[in-house]
This record gives structure tokens, C-alpha cells and sequence, in this order.
DNA sequence: GAACTGTTTCTTTTT
DNA sequence: GAAACAGTTC
């Protein structure tokens, strides 16, 4: 560690008087209203602060920091500041080393708090059972590992998917619950009730393999903070203040982390939007938020309502959305910018159409003086990135897609860091198992499966056990000669690390393993971006003064810095969204089936559906000046075409600040006459029921009204969109009969009838028995 | 053991 | 409509 950096002190002489908070005209503080002031200067003990969005939360986090360090309350190693993603956290640190130079670089425990206790556990390891050397393994890794557990438990990996178990797991992980305390009951979710045996092997397995994953960053550092007081004690003694970020987010395990090194100075400061909490699916709990101050005696609340980035049409949606939830603590955000444009919402034929409909408004917008880089695109999934991807190739407008299906995700750069973890620590079977056979080196799954045995028994790693078996006859043919090969060319990559940089290394490990090769020989239309794809791989290494530290980062981050390529529109998710702004803010897919998802709608209720809303709020607010809003009227889902219903969200826009268009501008009245207007649109929010219809229609209109389509949408509006049915509710079918229903899918229902077996169709076919 | 073929399932969202 | 999976053939 390099410590103690003191802070230049050519500020305010009443910043420097040892204890004292900083003096009102610190230069960190100018600009920031009493609210946020406040916010900055209550230093000692439990704040929680209540920051809606866009009311200038980081400013305040940014301006604390800087004023703890000022003040001498705390250098910078002092200070733990806990970010939620590892974007926020960059940002964080490259706007603290702006304001407080030097210092803001001594920001050793600024992190996610996955980082953050990555670094933890790296130094007390062995205190959990692992070795400081352990690999963080990724979802593709601990999948593979499940499944290789469910098999050899001799349970049907059919019917119990090592992914469902991964989900258990994470869940359990996520409540800081290791097996033995996992409530008995919750072992039947999986296999029968072997749900906890299975957790406590994957466990075993993991430490034997020397590896961790995600969950277990946050599980074991508090096991050792539990099981070590003393190792606990010298931390809370060193981090004198805690700040967190997004505390909405945090889950129970987060939250017993957090406790834990608070208990000490007691000086915990977290930020939060109760209407911004977008993670519950991930173990997030709101209730964290609501339970703070009764956790922390002596709470001080502050709440920040002003927004000072959108527009008072932009907030008034938002707000109009938000107001549907009732699960919330209540923030009344305002601002006094006036004017401003309306949110404009937009329906089109398909989704073509709307990556059209963007892309032009976007280049006009350029062309009327903007920069690409002030404008987004907002979606809900990933897998909406494609069309617009697609349409701005087409015609060459420049784009980033940030997070999305993403890099490391990819199995090319999967298999070219198995390749260097493997370099790293010849013991890492996971990544072992991976590339032995990729390319094709004539060791299939037999010989495979036959070292594995070997290598469990003996307890060695696949690498040894294969040096070792080299040495007698038991394989044969071409297996033998594959691993042979292999394994003689680890040694050497192995033997050269010294000598060639870790760039060098990487290049000739992809040449002379034939990997490149393999793509290159690919006919496929992906094999050139595999290969491209490969090429950024190690021109990112180059950031990186050596392997260790570039797949510590990558493990970490999973996503490496790409070169920002200039004037760029930018591509994310809504997620990803979060704590990020533009003035140009494009929100399409406003589609039942698509936002809210439809998981959200069938699985738990109100709950779920609370959380889209949740999500609806963070895009609009994400924007500055321009919010525009679209959906389509036809989408191709898992690759079939179908017709969709606008968002119920488009409903419950505020009608005063929203603007309903299309392509050929507005006019009065819906095309379909009575249709349009009928019950499923007279129910709710009226106005805005007009809106969507009326946009609706146009898009029609524009594109025409295809046979079929736009009818079985308009049977669908009388019936809002919804089945009207029930699960377990018993229905008739002319055809197949009395039945019972299983599931809801969207206008579909699954149905298991008496005499005709399960059905999956169009809920209008199917009456009420 | 690999190459080919047909089938099925699937997608939220991130560390 | 891709990617993962199972089954078949060489």
C-alpha cells in the first residue's frame, strides 16, 4: 500500500482547522444548494440521504469526500466508498482526483462492493480456505460446475437445471446464507430436497478448486469478518467513514458487509432512490433503505428533491409513471426550468421501423447542431441492441454499445482467457476443460471424462494428471498425440512469460495453439468478428502492466475499456442507464411482452411489475432536454412475428406533457372509429388511453393495415391486453374440451384439458366454464 | 472422436 | 433465429 498522501492545502484556511467540518465557502461546495450542503457537511455519524434523480447526489457524495479529506477527518485510504457498478465507481474516482488531485488517486477503497471484497479476501485468503491466488470464476464457469455436480449426483439435469440451482444458490448467497444455515425447508426447491447437499458440494468443489465466485466475494469476507473479530476490528478501525452509493440496491449480504465495518465509527453516509430500485431480482431490498435509520440510532435524513437536469414535461412523465407504484416512501421531485419539449411518444409498423424513425431523428438532431455523444438509446433487454446496431451500420452512424451481449461473454474471448488462465496457474481445471479440445486437438469427451476420474481420485489438477499420464500407455491414438501437443505447448508458453511481455504472450499463445487458425478457417459470417473480436483483446491487454493484473480486472469487471471512438451515439440498457444522463434520451420498445417483460407480468404480481415501473421512471429521467418514446405495432420475438399491444406505461403518461405523433404528423382522430376507442381504452388514465390509441392508428395509417395484424390487435384492445383469465380457472374449448389453466403467456394461456392434454393458445379461443 | 442433422429452448436485467 | 442438445452416421 502506498499510504498517507496529505492533500495540497491551498484551499480555505478554515478547511484546515483539524477537526472542523469545512467552512461554507469551500471551493468543493460552491453551487451546491442548502439541501445538498447539508448533506455534504454532516459528516460524523448514520445519514441517510434521500436523493431522487437527477438532484445531484454524486455532486454531494463527491463534495463529502472532498471535505472529509480537507478537513482532516479522514485521508484518503481512510475512506471506504462503496459504488454498485464499476462505471460508477471510474466516474467516481476520475471526478475526486479532478477535485482533489493527488489525494483523490489515494482513494485505495473506492470499489464495487464485489471489488472491494475481492481485495479483502485476496489478503486474508487462507483465512476462508482459499489460497490469495484464487480465481474468480464467471456464470459460464459455475454453470459448467453445477452441471457437472447434478450429474454426478445421478440427478436429470433435464428436469433440474443446473441454471435454476445456480439461481438457488445465488439467492442463498445473496441473504449471506452458507449451507448450514440455508432454512431446512428451502432444500426442496431442488432435486427432492437435496438443494442444500448440492450447495455444500458446489462449495467444496469450489475450494478445492482454489476458485470463488461472485456470491462467495461477498459470503466469505463476511464469514471471516465473523469468524475473526480481530482481523474485523483493524478494519473498522481503519475505515473511519463509509459512503455508499445506490443503497436501494443493496441486498441482505451487502447490507450485513456494510454493518459490519460500521460498527466501529458509526460513520455510515448512504445515498438511495427508493424509486430507483431496479435490482430486486438480484436480491435487492428496498426495505434496506427504509430500515436504516432504525438499524442506525440517530439517523440524520436528509431528503433532495430539487432536479436540476430535466425538463418539466421530462419530469412530469416521470413522475406521472412513478405515481402508479404504491410502494414507495414518497419524494415530490421539482424544478423551476420552464418550458421545455414535450415527451413525444411514437408507434410504428415494426421494429425496422423504429430503428429507422431513430436513426433519422438523430442524424437531423446532428445536423441541427448536437453531437451523437449527447444522445442514447434505452432498452429494456439486450437483445433489442441488434436492430439498432443493424440500422446504424447501415448508414454509417457512429454508435457504442455499451454492456449489452457482452465481450467477455463472448466464447472466443472465453477461450482466449482459458488459454491465460492457464498460463496463469496451470491448476485451473475449469479453464483446462475448456480449451484442451478447442481447437479440435482429438480430445473429445472421453478422454476427458477419463482424466477427470483420474484427477478426482488422486486429488491433482487436470494439467498434472494429463503430464502424468503422458508418461504411461493408457491413451492412445490421437487423444494421445492431441494432449500431448497440448500440454508440451503450455510448458512452453509457460516458460516464455518471462522473457516476452504479457501482449507478446498472448498473440503467440493464439497463433501457435491454432486457435486464430480455427476461426480463419470458419466460413461462418461471425468467424471475422471472432477474429476482430480477438484482436481487441489483446490491444486491450495493453493497458495492463501484466496477466495477473488484466484478468484480475477482467474477472472483476467483466468488460474491458473499449477505445472511445469519438462522436458516438451510445447503446445500453436501462439498467445500465442507471446514474448516467443525456440531454437526447431515446426509450423504444414501449411494448406489452417487451417493457414491462413479460416475466414480470406473469411471475409474482404487483411486486415485479412495480419494479418495470421502476425501471420506466429511471429512462425518462435519464433525460435532459429530449425524451422520445416509441413502440411498434409488430415485433419479432424469439424470432416469430407478432403483434403487440403499446406498454401499459404509454397509459399512464401524464396527457399534459406528452405529445402523441407519427411519422406523418398529427391529426385528429383515431382511424378505426368506434374500435379504437372501446372499453379497453376507456378504463384508467383516459387521456392518455386516447393517446396510445391514436398513436396507435397513425402508425396504421402511415404503413397501411395489413390484414390480420391490426384486427387481432383490436380484439385484444376490447379484452386491455389481458387474458381475463386466471391460473387453476377452469375454461371450455369448442375442440379440445374442459380444461384447467397452467400458465399465462401475454394473449396466450397454457391449458391442461381433461381429455386433450396440455395446450398452449390464443386465450380468446378458450371461454370461462 | 468428429461431423452432420434435427429438435428444443430460450432472453430479462449485473457483479 | 441462434445456440445448445440429442441422436445418427462415418
Amino acid at each position: 500500500m502506498t499510504d498517507a498522501q496529505t492533500p495540497k492545502l491551498s484551499i480555505s484556511q478554515r478547511a484546515m482547522h483539524g477537526m472542523q467540518s469545512a467552512g461554507d465557502d469551500a471551493p468543493f461546495l460552491t453551487g451546491l444548494n442548502s439541501e445538498q450542503r447539508e448533506a455534504a457537511m454532516a459528516l460524523d455519524g448514520p445519514v441517510l440521504v434521500l436523493a431522487g434523480a437527477g438532484t445531484g447526489k454524486t455532486r454531494v457524495l463527491i463534495a463529502r469526500l472532498a471535505n472529509l479529506v480537507y478537513s482532516r477527518r479522514a485521508r484518503p485510504f481512510e475512506i471506504l466508498a462503496v459504488t454498485f457498478t464499476n462505471k460508477a465507481a471510474h466516474e467516481m474516482r476520475e471526478r475526486c482526483e479532478r477535485i482533489l488531485g493527488e489525494a483523490g488517486s489515494g482513494l485505495q477503497w473506492l470499489g464495487t462492493f464485489h471489488s472491494l471484497s475481492a481485495k479483502l479476501l485476496r489478503r486474508h485468503a487462507e483465512l476462508v480456505g482459499l489460497k490469495s491466488t484464487f480465481t474468480i470464476i464467471d456464470t459460464d464457469d459455475q454453470i459448467r460446475l453445477l452441471k457437472q455436480i447434478i450429474e454426478a449426483e445421478n440427478i436429470d439435469a433435464k428436469r433440474w437445471t443446473p441454471r435454476f440451482l445456480a439461481s438457488l444458490i445465488d439467492g442463498w448467497k445473496n441473504r449471506a446464507l452458507v449451507p448450514a444455515k440455508v432454512p431446512k425447508g428451502e432444500a426442496f426447491q431442488f432435486a427432492d430436497g437435496r438443494g442444500i447437499t448440492l450447495y455444500q458440494i458446489y462449495q467444496n468443489r469450489l475450494r478445492t478448486l482454489n476458485c470463488a465466485d461472485f456470491g462467495d466475494l461477498l459470503l466469505e469476507t463476511i464469514n471471516m469478518f465473523q469468524q475473526f473479530p480481530d482481523v474485523l476490528a483493524s478494519y473498522q478501525q481503519k475505515f473511519k467513514y463509509i459512503l455508499v452509493d445506490e443503497y436501494q440496491d443493496t441486498n441482505v449480504a451487502q447490507y450485513l458487509w456494510l454493518r459490519l465495518l460500521a460498527a466501529g465509527h458509526k460513520n455510515l453516509c448512504v445515498v438511495g432512490d427508493d424509486d430507483q430500485s431496479i435490482y430486486g431480482w438480484r436480491g435487492a431490498e428496498v426495505e434496506n433503505i427504509l430500515r436504516f435509520s432504525r438499524d442506525f440510532e440517530g439517523t440524520k435524513t436528509i431528503r433532495l428533491e430539487r432536479n436540476y437536469r430535466s425538463t418539466k414535461h421530462i419530469l412530469a412523465a416521470a413522475s406521472g409513471i412513478i405515481a402508479g407504484n404504491s410502494a414507495r416512501l414518497g419524494k415530490t421531485l421539482w424544478t423551476d426550468e420552464e418550458g421545455g419539449d414535450h415527451v413525444k411518444v411514437r408507434g410504428v409498423w415494426d421494429g425496422e421501423a423504429e430503428a429507422r424513425l431513430i436513426s433519422d431523428d438523430m442524424e437531423s438532431l446532428k445536423s441541427s447542431g448536437m453531437n451523437y455523444q449527447d444522445m442514447a438509446v434505452l432498452v429494456r433487454a439486450s437483445w433489442q441492441m441488434r436492430a439498432f446496431e443493424d440500422r446504424f451500420i447501415m448508414v454509417g452512424l457512429p454508435y457504442k454499445v455499451i454492456g449489452g451481449p457482452r465481450f467477455f461473454e463472448r466464447a472466443e474471448i472465453r477461450d482466449a482467457h482459458a488459454y491465460l488462465r492457464l498460463i496463469r496457474h496451470t491448476d485451473d481445471d475449469l479453464a483446462f476443460e475448456r480449451i484442451v479440445n478447442q481447437p479440435r486437438r482429438g480430445v473429445g469427451d472421453t478422454s476427458l471424462k477419463k482424466l477427470m476420474a483420474l484427477a478426482r481420485e488422486n486429488g491433482v489438477s487436470l494439467f498434472d494428471i494429463s503430464d502424468e499420464m503422458l508418461k504411461t500407455n493408457e491413451l492412445k491414438g490421437p487423444a494421445r498425440a492431441g494432449l500431448l501437443r497440448f500440454i508440451e505447448s503450455l510448458k512452453s508458453w509457460r516458460s516464455k512469460r518471462e522473457q516476452l511481455t504479457h501482449v507478446e504472450l498472448a498473440e503467440l499463445i493464439l497463433d501457435e495453439s491454432g486457435y486464430i487458425d480455427m476461426w480463419r478457417a470458419d466460413k461462418s459470417p461471425q468467424a471475422q468478428t471472432r477474429i476482430e473480436n480477438l484482436q481487441e483483446l489483446v490491444r486491450s491487454m495493453g493497458q495492463f502492466d501484466s496477466l495477473e493484473s488484466y484478468l484480475e480486472h477482467i474477472e472483476l469487471v467483466m468488460d474491458i475499456d473499449r477505445e472511445a471512438e469519438g462522436d458516438a451515439v451510445q447503446i445500453l440498457t436501462l439498467h445500465g442507464a442507471k446514474g448516467l444522463e443525456w440531454p437526447v434520451v431515446f426509450l423504444p420498445g414501449w411494448e406489452e411482452e417487451v417493457f414491462p417483460s413479460p416475466r414480470a407480468i406473469s411471475e409474482k404480481g404487483l411486486e415485479a411489475l412495480e419494479e418495470e415501473r421502476r425501471l420506466a421512471y429511471v429512462g425518462i429521467t435519464r433525460a435532459r432536454e429530449i425524451c422520445r418514446i416509441s413502440f411498434a405495432a409488430n415485433r419479432q420475438i424469439y424470432g416469430r412475428w407478432q403483434s403487440v399491444l403499446p406498454s401499459r406505461f404509454i397509459d399512464e403518461l401524464p396527457e399534459e406533457s406528452v405529445e402523441a405523433i407519427s411519422e406523418t404528423g398529427y391529426t385528429g382522430r383515431p382511424a378505426f372509429g368506434g374500435a379504437l376507442t372501446l372499453e379497453g381504452f376507456e378504463q384508467g388514465s383516459r387521456g392518455a388511453g386516447f393517446m396510445r390509441a391514436q398513436a396507435y392508428s397513425e402508425a396504421a395509417k402511415t404503413y397501411g393495415t395489413p390484414s390480420g395484424v391490426v384486427l387481432e390487435t383490436k380484439a385484444r384492445v376490447i379484452n386491455d391486453g389481458k387474458t381475463g383469465f386466471e391460473r387453476g380457472q377452469r375454461v371450455f374449448h369448442d375442440k379440445f374440451g374442459y380444461g384447467r389453466v397452467l400458465l399465462l403467456d401475454g394473449d396466450k394461456i397454457e391449458v391442461e384439458f381433461e381429455k386433450a392434454g396440455t395446450k398452449k393458445l390464443i386465450a380468446s379461443f378458450v371461454k370461462a366454464a
